[in-house]
DNA sequence: GAGCTGCCACTTTTT
DNA sequence: GTGGCAGCTC
């Protein structure tokens, strides 16, 4: 296919920095495929100066495989396509010197963060959950926002304000005692490090001599800054990005870096590509109409050739229940006249709550369905046990990961020995890992309990040299068999079921270790050191997953959805307080929910329905439901109102939404 | 291995 | 107020 004028513009802008604006299903990612060829095969640059940044690893994967199969593998050898905490990663461990980490380090997740934090507050805090997630996001936010410790206590305005950033910096002391990372480091280490050392800044800078960045509207401050930094004042660079998209706000994304961009960079390029391959016109035209009511820094004019298509439509349903029902009925019904396939639908929601009377309606029905998101695969306590081993095998001074795995399975060491173990080897500063190895211990501990950490200590220390011997595969193998793990499972399981399942998320997890630590063709093998990093960052092949290519149902959150596309879409719950938001309502940030329908409704390629319910239960109370304020904003002419349609005159058509909102009360009420 | 009890969450979540 | 779940008992 063609590059049309403004995609082939945006190709071979080259000489300078460069935004393109990309409206959704306006081709965006063949234009960061061809311009990387571009700079390749007419630009001269090798591929291993040529960074593309994406947000997610799926996004990355994709790109990568793309890349490959339009320039060639042997060419696109080389190439940094990755997320930016890959990417961050990736300079963290060339430049760990530096940075002052041993070259093992631990890669904290948001559960070993939020472990770490509640040991560390317990005084202050007393184990709040609510006191311990705002300090987690607070912390999250200081560094994605740039701040460190030491500046937080200075910017603190109020008492609690204050008590985070104490715990803040305690927090960093005892990570970089454990030398571990968690997310946010990934990115604010490398940042700080370019911005405070010339001589890796010119290194990194050698290195990428250009730089693309994907979903560049996500971006928050520190990444940003990780961008400006590496392009440097070259500034030969492509951002592509869409504020029409921007629905990460709430998770420290800055969508006004798209603004900043060009007051930072006043040679800036912008290139809007408006040409959608997706949508029919009317879902086009609907779309547009409902973003129009958001304030926008760059106008665009998004426009389909596509056929003009089918109405959207407004089910209604009594209640909660009703409405997952005439879901699926209208998708039986529609597939059986439309000989379509059941993979060809989508149904998306605000909350994952919402899925679950959808669950059940698809599955009495017998209709095939795909849940993305819940609880993950990280996140069962079998596969944190292995991992845990993995991660003291790589990193010993990870107490994390030492205290999760260190009597488990049972072998005779008990809390009054750890708490002992702990308070030795916080005199020594040393690791608790560490501590066993010290000649001293046995003048605190009793000689039983001695012998039981030492042999545990020789162990992880021999699977750590058997790893390093070059067979981490047996090593691996090895272990989860010396530590009984299986009898483990089935001892502590509700059910021999259970202990079936369980142990079959750790052959899933054996395979992943193995197949990384072998490499394959788009992939070097890695060490168990960079298969646990990896691991945890999530970054693992999706090869061979056997759920994909199944004719099912596919259910999201409208977050989870934003670029993707389906032939026909369900939008269920649009009514005030769901969709939008009441807490956006409430924070007055409806904009962002706007945009988030917005996505939902692009994802549509021929056909679209929004359900609503006339009343639903929530906490336990029955309330009735409005339509939402966004459903009454799409061009009226596009939309039909199952049954309900309220009898409108052009005349009063012409009237603004506030007056539209209160007819359709008044029916709502009767 | 079933069944009971008590706790928790009711917005989005990637890395 | 509800439902899911983990952990406990029998």
């Amino acid at each position: 296919m063609k590059l049309n004028p403004a995609q082939n513009d945006a190709v071979h802008y080259v000489s300078g920095p460069c935004l393109v604006l990309a409206g959704a299903g306006s081709g965006k990612t063949r234009v960061i495929i061809n311009k990387i060829g571009y700079l390749v095969e007419k630009c001269g640059y090798k591929a291993r100066n040529i960074a593309a940044v994406t947000f997610t690893n799926k996004a990355a994967r994709e790109m990568k495989e793309r890349v490959a199969q339009s320039m060639g593998r042997k060419e696109a050898r080389g190439l940094w396509i990755s997320t930016f905490h890959t990417l961050g990663l990736e300079i963290i461990k060339r430049e760990h010197k530096v940075l002052g980490l041993k070259p093992g380090f631990s890669l904290f997740d948001d559960q070993d963060t939020l472990a770490l934090l509640k040991e560390l507050t317990q005084d202050e805090l007393d184990e709040d959950k609510d006191l311990l997630k705002a300090l987690a996001s607070t912390i999250s936010n200081w560094k994605g926002g740039l701040i460190i410790p030491e500046h937080a206590r200075k910017i603190a305005k109020d008492e609690q304000q204050h008590l985070f950033a104490m715990l803040y910096q305690r927090y960093a002391q005892h990570m970089k005692a454990y030398n571990a990372l968690d997310f946010d480091d990934l990115i604010l280490m490398p940042t700080l490090l370019l911005r405070h050392h010339e001589e890796v800044r010119t290194r990194w800078q050698t290195k990428i001599q250009y730089l693309l960045v994907d979903e560049y509207q996500d971006t928050n401050t520190s990444q940003y800054e990780m961008v400006k930094l590496l392009v440097g004042d070259r500034a030969r660079f492509t951002v592509v990005g869409d504020d029409d998209q921007s629905i990460y706000s709430w998770r420290g994304a800055k969508p006004q870096n798209l603004v900043l961009l060009g007051t930072d960079f006043p040679q800036l390029k912008l290139i809007k590509l408006e040409q959608n391959y997706r949508s029919s016109q009317r879902i086009l035209r609907a779309a547009n109409i409902l973003i129009a009511n958001n304030p926008h820094v760059y106008d665009k004019a998004l426009f389909s050739e596509l056929a003009y298509g089918e109405p959207l439509r407004v089910l209604f349903a009594a209640n909660e229940e009703q409405e997952a029902e005439r879901v699926v009925a209208e998708i039986v019904r529609h597939k059986f006249v439309g000989r379509t396939q059941f993979g060809d639908y989508a149904i998306l929601y605000r909350g994952n709550h919402q899925s679950r009377l959808l669950e059940r309606a698809l599955m009495t029905n017998r209709i095939p369905y795909k849940l993305s998101g819940g609880t993950s695969f990280f996140a069962r306590a079998e596969i944190k046990d292995i991992m845990g081993y993995l991660k003291l095998v790589v990193n010993p001074d990870d107490d994390n990961a030492f205290l999760r795995i260190v009597n488990l399975p049972k072998r005779g060491i008990g809390p009054s020995t750890l708490e002992r173990l702990g308070n030795f080897a916080n005199e020594k500063h040393i690791s608790m890992f560490a501590a066993i190895f010290e000649p001293e211990l046995n003048h605190h501990l009793p000689p039983a309990a001695m012998s039981s950490l030492y042999q545990f200590g020789r162990f992880i220390v021999e699977t750590g040299d058997h790893a390093e011997r070059g067979e981490p595969v047996e090593a691996v193998k090895h272990l989860i068999r010396k530590i009984n793990y299986e009898d483990y499972l089935y001892e502590t399981s509700t059910s021999a079921k259970a202990a079936e399942m369980r142990m079959k998320n750790i052959s899933e997890l054996y395979r992943w270790v193995t197949e990384m630590l072998a490499g394959d063709e788009l992939d070097e093998p890695m060490t168990l050191s960079e298969v646990v990093t990896r691991l945890t960052l999530r970054d693992m092949m999706e090869r061979n997953s056997e759920d994909e290519g199944g004719d099912q149902v596919q259910l999201m959150t409208l977050h989870a959805s934003k670029g993707l596309e389906f032939p026909f879409v369900f939008m269920v719950g649009v009514e005030e307080r769901i969709l939008p938001h009441q807490t956006s309502i409430d924070e007055d940030n409806v904009d962002e929910e706007r945009r988030l329908a917005y996505v939902g409704i692009t994802r549509a390629q021929r056909e679209l329905w929004f359900t609503l319910c006339r009343e639903r239960r929530q906490f336990g109370e029955t309330m009735r439901c409005e339509p939402s304020r966004f459903l009454l904003e799409l061009p009226q002419d596009d939309v039909v109102w199952e049954n309900r349609k309220p009898q409108q005159t052009e005349q009063e058509r012409m009237q603004t939404g506030r007056a539209n909102i209160s007819s359709l009360r008044d029916m709502f009420k009767k």
